[in-house]
DNA sequence: TTTTATTTTTGAACAACGTTCATTTTTTTA
DNA sequence: TAAAAAAATGAACGTTGTTCAAAAATAAAA
C-alpha cells in the first residue's frame, strides 16, 4: 500500500517539476520559444518522459494556466478584507492589471492563448472553470455594489462582462504590443492612467 | 521601358494573389493551421516563389494585417457622414464589434497576433502606422466630444485608450473564446450588451 | 532567326518542431 | 537471486519554415 502511495506522490511531483521547468523557461524566454526538448532538458529528462506525464503540448500549458490562476487569487487575496464593495472593485482592477504587467506570459497563457481552451475542448469540456470563476468573483462584487444603489439602471452580467472588458483590454493592447508604436503622450503609465478615468466614471455612478 | 514597368506590374500581382490566396485560407482553416505550402499550392505556385516575393511568413502576416486595416477603414466609412460626435462614437464601437465579429481571423491578425509587430521590429520600425492611425482617428471623436462639454473632467488620451480597451477588450474575449464556458446568461448577445452598459454611462457624462 | 543574358520558378534538402513507441534501465515482487 | 512490473529513454516519423543550386521561361543581342 505504502509503496503505491509513495509511487504516486513521485509521479505527481515529476508532473510538478516539468510543469515549474517549463512556468520558468516560458517566462525566461518565451512560450512559443520554447519547446519539449527544452523542457527536458531543464530538468534532465528525456523527452519521452514529459510525454508520460502529459499528452501533448497543450495538457502542459493547461496545466500551467490553472497556476495561473491560482497565483491571481494570490494577488487577490487581499480584497477580501476590503467591506466597501466599491473600494474593493476599484482595487481589483488595480491589481488585476498588476498581475497581468508583472507575469505578461501566465496572463497571455490564462486569458489569450488558443492552447488552454482547445484542451477542454479536446477532453469533452464544456466548461472553464477557472474563468468561470475569477469572473464569478468580480460579478459578486458588483452585485454588491449595486445593492448599495450604485450602478443604477445597469443589468449585472453585461455590466460585469464590461468592467472584465476593459481591464482586459488594456493588459492585452500592452502584453501583444499594440500599445508601442500608437505614439502616446505617456507610454509607460497608459494603463494606469486609462483605468484611472474608468474610476473618475464609475465614482460618479 | 515599357517591359521593366509590366514586369513590374506583373510583380505586383503576383504578390497580390499570394495574399489573396493566404487570406482565403486563413479564413478558411486559421491562421495557425495555414502553412507556406497550402499558400503555394492554393495559387499553383511553388514554395520557392512564395518566399521571392515574400522575405518570410511575418512579412505575409504584416502585409494582410494592413489589408485588414483597410477592410477596417471600409467598415468605418459611413461615420464621417455622422456631425454629431457622441453619435458617430457610440456607431463607432458598434462598427468595431461589427467587424471583428464578421472577420474574426483578420482581428486576431491586426490586433492580437505577435507577427505583424515582430516584422515591424525586423525591420526596424519603431512605429505601427495603422494602429497610429486607427486610434487617431478615435481620439479626434473623442476630442470633438470634450469640446462639445462631455466627458468633464476627462483626459483625452487615457480616456481614448479606456474605450478602445473596452471594445478590443470584448472582442478578444470573444475570438479567444473566453466568453464560452463562462456560462453567460446570453452567451450570444454578451458582446453587445456589454456594449450596451457603457453606452448607458456615457449618455450621462 | 539563333544565340546569349537575364529573370523567374522550381522542388529537393536542411534544421527544428511535436509526437510516438520499441527498447533499455530501474524498481518491486516472488 | 530471479522474474515481473514500472519508469525512462532516444532514435525515428511526419510537418513545419526556410534556403538555394538548378531548371525553365523570358528578354536582349547577334
Amino acid at each position: 500500500m505504502s509503496v503505491a502511495d509513495r509511487k504516486a506522490r513521485e509521479k505527481e511531483a515529476l508532473k510538478m517539476l516539468i510543469l515549474k521547468g517549463a512556468k520558468k523557461l516560458f517566462i525566461e524566454k518565451g512560450i512559443e520559444q520554447t519547446t519539449i526538448r527544452n523542457i527536458a532538458d531543464e530538468i534532465d529528462y528525456s523527452v519521452g518522459t514529459v510525454y508520460v506525464y502529459f499528452k501533448d503540448k497543450n495538457a502542459i500549458l493547461h496545466d500551467l494556466h490553472s497556476i495561473g490562476f491560482q497565483e491571481l487569487g494570490g494577488y487577490f487575496k487581499e480584497l477580501f478584507s476590503i467591506e466597501d464593495p466599491m473600494e474593493r472593485l476599484r482595487k481589483m482592477g488595480f491589481i488585476y492589471i498588476k498581475f497581468a504587467l508583472e507575469n505578461q506570459e501566465m496572463y497571455d497563457l490564462m486569458f489569450n492563448l488558443k492552447a488552454p481552451i482547445e484542451f477542454l475542448t479536446n477532453c469533452d469540456n464544456e466548461d472553464w472553470d477557472e474563468g468561470a470563476t475569477t469572473f464569478g468573483a468580480l460579478k459578486e462584487t458588483v452585485h454588491q455594489c449595486i445593492q448599495k444603489e450604485h450602478f443604477k439602471g445597469h443589468t449585472l452580467e453585461p455590466l460585469t462582462f464590461m468592467i472584465w472588458s476593459l481591464v482586459h483590454g488594456m493588459c492585452c493592447l500592452e502584453i501583444r504590443q499594440r500599445t508601442k508604436g500608437v505614439k502616446f503622450t505617456n507610454p509607460d503609465t497608459i494603463l494606469y492612467d486609462g483605468y484611472n478615468e474608468f474610476l473618475k466614471i464609475i465614482d460618479r455612478l
